[in-house]
DNA sequence: CCTATCGAATTGTTGAACAATCGTACAAGC
DNA sequence: GCTTGTACGATTGTTCAACAATTCGATAGG
C-alpha cells in the first residue's frame, strides 16, 4: 500500500484534539500505519503531503522522521527523502543476534518469576491459531517474547526489545506472508515457559536459543526467495 | 590501482568530511563537551546561546536535542528548556541491571573468541594506575567493559552498551570523584578475562556479575552522600 | 508569612524563503 | 549503441522571523 491511499485515512485520525510534543505524536501516528502494515517497506513519506494530511510543519515532521529514523523504522538518504525501511538479510540477522542475547539472558538471570502474561500470551496464540488468525499468532507471540524481556524488569531492555519488534514486523511485511509460520512455534514457547518454570533456567535458555536459529533460519531462507 | 579498489576508501572519508545532517554534527558536539565533563550534569542548555556557539539554527539545534535526548545524555522539561541529565539512584540501578544481562550475556554466549582489545585495555589500566591517572583509569576500563559486549559483534547491543557508558560517565561528573575508585577493579577484569579465556564462560559471567554488584553498591552508597 | 496576579523570558510551533542536491530528459560525441 | 555533458523541475536541507504557550520571579495585597 503506498502512502497515497492512507492518506485520508491518516487525515481523519489527525483532525482530533491537541498534543503536547507535536513532533513525538507525529512520529507515533507513522509508527502505527508501518506496524500495522498500511505503509509498506520500500515506500517514500514524501514531506509535502504528510505536512499537510497530519496538520503540522515541515520543521516538526522533520522531528518525528529523526525520531523513527534513530528506531530503525524509517530510513534517510540524504536529498533523496524518507522510506520505509526494507529490512536486509543482515538486518534479519542482526535482529537475531539481538533477540538470542535479550532473550535467553533474561529467562537465565531475571529476578521477577510472575509469568502470568506469558501463559496469557500463549493461550492467546492458541485461541488465534483455532481461529486461523495469523495476526493474532503473529500479535501473541510477540507479547510472548516482550515478556520474556520483561521478565528483566529493566525499562532499557524491553525499550531495545520493543524496537526490535518492531523491526520484526517490517520483515514480516516486507516478504510474503506464510500463513503456517507461526503456528509451530506456539507448542514451542509453552515448552520454555514450562522449563523455565520448572526451575531449569540453562536449559530453558538453551531451547530459547535453538527456537530463535530455527525461526532465524526460516525467515532467512524466505528472505532469500523474495 | 584500480578504480574498484579505491571506492571504499572514497566512501569512508565522504562520510567523515561532508556535513550533511548538520544536526547530528552538533549533537555529537554538545555529547563531547558532556563525556568530558565540561558541561556539568544539571547544567541547563539555553538555545539561543548555543545557537550562536555552533552557528546552527535553533530548528537544527533542536533535532540535536532530541538525538540526546533519546540517547539519555539531556533531560528535556516541556517548556523549561534541555538539561545535562543528573542521574538519579534508580538511574545507576537500571544502568547497572543493564550491564549486568549485556555483559554476563556476552561472556556467556559470545562467538568471537578475540580478546586482543581486552588485554590491550587491562595493560592500558595498569599503565594509567602506574601513573596515577584517574582519566586513564577511568577510559581504560571503560574500554574493558565495551570490549567485552563487542564479542557478540552485534552493532545494537554495542550502541546500548556505548549508551550506558555515556550515562556512566555522567554518573561519575555528578558526583565528588573517588580517585581510588577505580584501581581495584583492574585486577578483577583481569581475572574475569582468565576465567573466559580457560573456557569456563558461566564462572566468567559470575564472577563479572559479582563485580558489576559492588561497583553499583558503591556508587549508589558514594550517590547517597551526595 | 502566605497567596494571587502580572510581566519578562524562554520554549514550542509554524510558515516562508533560499541553497543544495537529485532524477530525468535530451542533445552531442565516440 | 553506449557513454558523456547539460539544462530543468522537483524535493530535501537549513535558516530565519514571527507568534502562541508556558514558566519563573517579583511585586502587591491579605
Amino acid at each position: 500500500m503506498t502512502l497515497d491511499e492512507i492518506l485520508p485515512d491518516l487525515r481523519r485520525q489527525s483532525v482530533d484534539a491537541r498534543h503536547t510534543e507535536t513532533g513525538l505524536w507525529a512520529a507515533s501516528m507513522l509508527r502505527d500505519r508501518i506496524s500495522a502494515g498500511q505503509l509498506a517497506p520500500g515506500a517514500k513519506l514524501s514531506e509535502e503531503p504528510l505536512c499537510e494530511v497530519l496538520g503540522v510543519s515541515r520543521n516538526t515532521l522533520r522531528e518525528a522522521f529523526a525520531t523513527l529514523a534513530r528506531e530503525h523504522v524509517v530510513t534517510r538518504i540524504p536529498n533523496r527523502g524518507v522510506f520505509v525501511t526494507r529490512p536486509t538479510a543482515d538486518d534479519i540477522r542482526e535482529i537475531y543476534r539481538v533477540r538470542r542475547f535479550l532473550e535467553s539472558a533474561a529467562l537465565t538471570w531475571s529476578t521477577s518469576p510472575r509469568t502470568d502474561a506469558l501463559h496469557a500470551a500463549i493461550a492467546r496464540a492458541r485461541a488465534a491459531r483455532d481461529n486461523g488468525s495469523v495476526p493474532g499468532m503473529a500479535s501473541a507471540n510477540q507479547d510472548f517474547h516482550a515478556g520474556v524481556v520483561a521478565l528483566t524488569r529493566s525499562d532499557r531492555l524491553n525499550a531495545q526489545m520493543m524496537q526490535v519488534l518492531a523491526e520484526m514486523r517490517l520483515v514480516f511485511h516486507s516478504m510474503v506472508a506464510n500463513p503456517l509460520f507461526h503456528a509451530p512455534y506456539i507448542d514451542d514457547n509453552a515448552v520454555i515457559l514450562d522449563t523455565f518454570e520448572a526451575g531449569d533456567r540453562q536449559a530453558a535458555a538453551a531451547l530459547m536459543v535453538d527456537y530463535l536459529r530455527r525461526a532465524e533460519e526460516q525467515l532467512l531462507e524466505a528472505h532469500s526467495r523474495a
